[in-house]
DNA sequence: GACCTTTCTTAACCTAGATCAATTATTTCC
DNA sequence: GGAAATAATTGATCTAGGTTAAGAAAGGTC
């Protein structure tokens, strides 16, 4: 159902690699739009992730289950990002993050299997694949970083600095998670980081 | 210098494509042979990473330097594995990590411009690039869940049922480092396992 | 608007791991 | 082989963040 959402994945795509008329008629064939209401999931725990999708409108998040079962958010996306459980995706193997929309969500989507023959065939879909990987690897490895060298106080004013708009769409709950502490961990620090502010 | 230890990147590459002996013959000419002593560095801190290399013979590790200075060590690396500063190899930026040798090493290396011409030349090339970004990508993220999720007792656990190695070759100031903990709590946390095997 | 559920905050107490300091192995290197 | 440097251990004490529990706010839902 190629619509002129589509676009939005052109434009994320050639970001990284221009695409040739010839390349996008055929890539645009096969990309698919979606919906999702708030709290669904685009991806469960122990699915293989078929898709990946660039975000048209809303939010989500991709959390994992540690083995209490407790929820640990490590991404939260926003319009014009990329999503996937991208392990699973690579790996077509069952998926341990899931991925659930926060509000409505449209994403525009293209299958494994499409992606892979459109690798096949064009070197440019190869070289977006490639950068794409080299792109979210080094966002992994500057978390690496901060979670081993930054305490929480630290990584939370480093993650409000890098995207305010977290705090207007996501539960403090979930970005405690993120930050790798508990919810009444971030209460006071928010608590304390505000005095702070006041006797300034 | 091609002799045969430049075999060792073929084989390394060939785990992610196959090779034409077109593209070997070229790759070939490029590759270079490096050695370095101990405690020696492929790459300080600042410097841009030039090199794409895989190890022959020797151990080494990649080390950032927190703002205390204080050495954090993320990788190591033994013969057959890949070694470089891959996020400044990618960018071509100026590195935040350092690699080390850690014993007497032996390198083969391509330079990040030939693998480029090789990339722009040969889709093999760009598709070994783009599996290869997606190992070490899924390998950050094993690494996320498990500082996120695990204590450090079960992270050195994990650790050493990995790669045993470790333990013969590696300082445990190091690994320490790499568990996200000081050398200290490493001694206690092993002389506590230690009591434990004991009474078993 | 009233009920129910979930999220957020606060307080009191607890613990894993940090820090500081001193001692004992190991390496390194002349 | 022995001095010097570095790594590892141990003990005492401290602290960031965890845990438990309970109330306040905020969202959904009928």
């Amino acid at each position: 159902m190629p619509t002129n959402k589509t676009e939005i994945l052109k434009i994320a795509f050639e970001k990284q690699a221009p695409i040739t008329t010839e390349e996008w008629d055929e890539m645009r064939s096969y990309l698919i739009e979606r919906t999702f209401n708030k709290g669904e999931f685009l991806c469960r725990n122990g699915q293989i992730e078929q898709y990946l999708s660039v975000i048209y409108d809303g939010t989500c998040r991709g959390f994992y289950n540690n083995k209490e079962g407790e929820e640990i958010s490590v991404a939260f996306m926003f319009p014009n990002d990329y999503v996937s459980a991208y392990y699973s995706f690579l790996t077509q193997s069952p998926s341990l993050m899931a991925i659930q929309a926060l509000t409505p969500l449209t994403v525009v989507s293209i299958s494994h299997d499409h992606l892979n023959l459109l690798c096949d065939k064009y070197k440019s879909a190869e070289r977006i694949g490639r950068l794409n990987a080299e792109r979210i690897y080094r966002r992994k490895e500057e978390r690496e970083v901060a979670l081993l060298t930054m305490s929480a106080t630290e990584r939370y004013l480093d993650l409000i600095k890098r995207s305010p708009k977290l705090l207007q769409k996501i539960p403090l709950k979930q970005i405690a998670s993120y930050l790798g502490i508990q919810p009444e961990s971030l209460s006071r620090i928010r608590k304390q980081l505000a005095n702070q502010e006041k006797q300034i």
